[in-house]
DNA sequence: CGTACTATACAGACCTGTCTGTTTGGTTTG
DNA sequence: CAAACCAAACAGACAGGTCTGTATAGTACG
């Protein structure tokens, strides 16, 4: 038992980190159940009990990455806006420093969409509510600076930043944050020069 | 044996068209080898005496691809310019014309390097290869209308482009590359307006 | 004859998912 | 308190299928 729908059970914890972990580095399908067993120190009859199908245990995978993704973006941010930067310069610190993280591998979102290929597979089907919900978070913090004019430039603005994070992976270098940095802010309304 | 290289065995040709098919639609790792014997109507042999093993296939069907994307991108965009299109513009309404075509499922370079994971995979080499190609060639396109201001404009337009790639391949929809013309035009020098 | 291809069987590893039975630790109930 | 119960996790064998790659023997054809 648990009081907020928190805590769960300790095995089932271990399965999900230890299969978020296996998955991102090496590939969704490149991993297979036994594997994630041994690595979790966990029985094969605990997983298929908490999860009934490794479908159901990728898409329980992807929830919990969001969480941790949303976690790692708001305390990352506040780190650089408390030294200063605005919400959008902070957001592609953030996204900087993620792509010189040990292990990047670029999205898990965009990894599972592209390896389950089933475009309605539930996986699937989560991943694109994500981006779609991430998208919506690119549109707050552009809000902020250019105002109702936010919503041209928004999508734009996303568009680089996915294109950062699959030529960050491809080419295993963050320059493409710099890149869509100032790409960015070009497209932003110009009030540019910091006047805090 | 053949004069320029072409030809090579019409087995050999079957085996590369299908796999790359089958590859794009369903992915590298879901497919098998036995599948593509049954469909390119093949003995498994001829397969492994054309290519050793299935990463060498992966290979192959990469260049394949790429051969065959650069011949769509050509003659696509010239049936464009043809009707008064700048080759910028061309190249989106080519674009565009991609992510709407049958079958499409984002870009197979991205797709095997996410798939085949390990970063020193030939197949993943070469994709990461082909990505540097292909930024050259937008640079190229670039140069035509900015000059000398390609050379700082042009990696974004790459960016937009790759986020366009991705975005049209999560949420089936081609949307993705007007926003990303749109703002391609927006961090181009003003000089827009049709001077033709 | 030799090259290219076919057909088929096979080895051995790995896959997902099931099944049986045991251990552990906490809760209820006499 | 202690006996009885129960849920969760353990260990490991197993079924049935798929995977890559090899081996062998036969066929079609220039």
């Amino acid at each position: 038992m648990n009081s907020a729908g928190t805590k769960k059970s300790a095995a089932r914890q271990r399965i999900i980190e230890t299969a978020e972990k296996l998955f991102y580095a090496e590939g969704i399908r490149a991993v297979g159940i036994d594997r994630i067993i041994a690595e979790a120190e966990v029985a094969k009859m605990t997983l298929y009990n908490h999860f009934g199908s490794k479908d159901d245990l990728i898409l329980a995978v992807l929830e919990y990455r969001e969480e941790q993704f949303d976690r790692f973006l708001e305390t990352t941010m506040q780190k650089f806006t408390n030294s200063g930067m605005d919400r959008l310069e902070a957001f592609f610190a953030t996204l900087k420093q993620w792509f010189e993280s040990k292990g990047f591998r670029g999205c898990s979102f965009i990894n599972a969409a592209v390896e389950l290929a089933e475009c309605e597979h539930p996986a699937s089907l989560f991943a694109a509510q994500h981006k779609r919900t991430f998208q919506s978070m690119i549109q707050e913090i552009v809000t902020e600076i250019a105002g109702s004019k936010a919503d041209s430039v928004a999508p734009a603005i996303t568009l680089l930043i996915e294109g950062a994070i699959v030529t960050a992976m491809m080419q295993r270098n963050s320059n493409s944050a710099d890149v869509a940095l100032e790409a960015a802010l070009a497209l932003l309304p110009k009030k540019r020069k910091k006047q805090k």
